[in-house]
DNA sequence: TCATATCCTTGGATCGATCCAAGGAAACGG
DNA sequence: CCGTTTCCTTGGATCGATCCAAGGATATGA
């Protein structure tokens, strides 16, 4: 069709007001062009910048993005992936609620909805997998802090003791230390929800069976470890001297504490970018026989926070 | 239908893997049950909890919620709207990109969209409005301040100079100064993009042309405060004495900065829960001829940094 | 008992983009 | 110039939930 002729259409539509139903092409297409996105809560920092990131590449693909909250409900995120189901979602990216059954996303891929999990695997789902370098930061994080120190106890404060990201980061804290020449059984382990608060508490706890000084906290994440700075505040004593204080996530926040959060930068919105592109290959595609995994690489970031004057300062 | 044939036939529907086909519905119904959601961006912890409060709400009457960002770009927020057009949305909640032409929304509202602005008006648009008391805040933050030191210069620093939130926010600071017996005029505005970067950029220029000490600085909001607090540290000086600071917003990060944030706490999860309140009875109801208007109340937060030693302590 | 009213069931018709097949036009070689 | 291939156009048929009207069944009143 002739350029001037197409200028023309497409006045006459702007001028009857056209809009292309995409109901009625996704009814008959089989497919919608939009991708459900689960999450625990966009009000958490790190989830935002995965969202964001999500966001902004399905953005550029012309797809839709629905998102849906779970708050760690494993009924509200039944919920949620029914109402994706019904929405027709051409695949979904989730960050299942902790202790989630892997048959939450049966319906999903029984239907042949392509599932991409973030940040968190799911035993016995046959799902691909995007996350960061659990063991490796954690295993940075440990090495750095007890080969520069000497704490007189070690823990890892917060999170859900069965989720995946506990479980690879608490190991590879232990092999950490072991490399630095620590007995990994010296870590103490205080799960606790992922929360302000809720690590407040776990840190407090922490400090009033370990009052020996300084001690090492390796906090589950960023929102944890800011939870622990107010606890040890608290009791007059100082991060970065008392308590040798790292996090994990490298959230906004992080840099822009008093003093400045060492923590193990994950790049959240590279990780929800890199998940929504695994879903569009798997979407476009579907060549995927074997589920992929993807692991992006986690960075040691030394600040204050963990005692060590090397690190980089910020006002 | 009997219970006993109802559950039968769910059973049945289990069985054979059916699910509800809203495409189909949407076609047919000429109504999807989704919303389309437009913010610059959810990195922004702002945004993130008022879309947070958006979901919540909407997910609670079955709804779906489209999320979609514009980065401040007119053009992207164009091709969002359009996208959401395209989806058959049943209404639209927006913040629109800072100068965004009221003719943006035209092409929603005549196909009978309802659409709902969020946190910033726009002036000749025919759309509902949901937003914080702006000009009451900022009056409280600049009444209290004024009050009780007598800052050597003034400052609102941050924020698009042309939205209404900049707007009522700089009249709300102008009239609490002079109810405080400060000349309305002596407040020096320095407009910024807002990011923690441009405000620490913005208030390195104050504070090189306003040397006398101590200064108040109202920002735009929580986000420019922890820039202009980052440029006052930078200097040596000290928040809350040197310069006394207040914020906007009352965003999670506000209360866990060194020196804790004064702010105006505005509500932002519960800003979306109205919005989304809002649009939901416009889209049920439909019976608002005048658009809406819903200005929820602001409450100043009196803590350190501003300087008044009675405000709440956090550790 | 029959006529009318009311309820419920049921069988198309419909929404609009897409897909498929049939028919027509153009192109090419013999 | 005609037959064959290929391309393009065009006219239904289709996706599945919903809506509407027609028809059957039951109830009500005379």
């Amino acid at each position: 069709m002739a350029d001037e002729t197409r200028t023309k259409v497409l006045e006459a539509f702007e001028e009857l007001g056209y809009v292309y139903n995409r109901a009625a092409s996704s009814l008959r297409a089989q497919k919608t062009g939009s991708v459900g996105v689960a999450v625990t809560t966009v009000g958490n920092p790190f989830f935002a910048e995965v969202v964001d990131g999500i966001e902004s590449t399905t953005s550029v693909t012309g797809r839709t993005a629905i998102l849906g909250q779970h708050s760690e409900s494993i009924k509200a995120q039944d919920v949620l992936l029914n109402r994706f189901m019904e929405a027709g979602v051409d695949g979904v990216i989730v960050t299942a609620a902790h202790d989630s059954p892997a048959q939450s996303l049966d319906r999903l891929t029984a239907a042949g909805v392509p599932v991409v999990l973030c940040s968190r695997r799911l035993a016995g789902a046959s799902a691909a997998y995007v996350g960061a370098d659990n063991a490796r930061g954690a295993y940075d994080a440990a090495h750095h802090v007890a080969s520069v120190h000497k704490p007189m106890s070690l823990a890892f404060i917060g999170g859900w003791a069965t989720g995946s990201p506990y479980l690879e980061r608490s190991e590879g804290l232990r092999a950490g230390l072991a490399a630095a020449g620590r007995n990994p059984d010296e870590l103490i382990t205080l799960p606790s929800p992922v929360s302000r608060h809720d690590a407040y508490g776990a840190a407090e706890l922490f400090l009033d069976t370990n009052p020996d000084l300084p001690s090492a906290v390796f906090a589950y994440n960023d929102v944890v470890a800011l939870g622990v700075a107010s606890a040890v505040r608290t009791r007059g004593l100082v991060v970065g001297k008392d308590v040798l204080l790292t996090g994990f996530d490298d959230i906004d926040a992080a840099q822009f504490e008093q003093p400045p959060l060492s923590t193990v930068h994950v790049g959240a919105k590279e990780i929800g970018r890199a998940a929504a592109e695994m879903l569009i290959n798997l979407i476009d595609g579907g060549d995927a026989v074997d589920p992929p995994d993807r692991i992006l690489p986690s960075a040691l970031r030394i600040r204050r926070s963990c005692g060590c004057s090397s690190g980089e300062g910020r006002p």
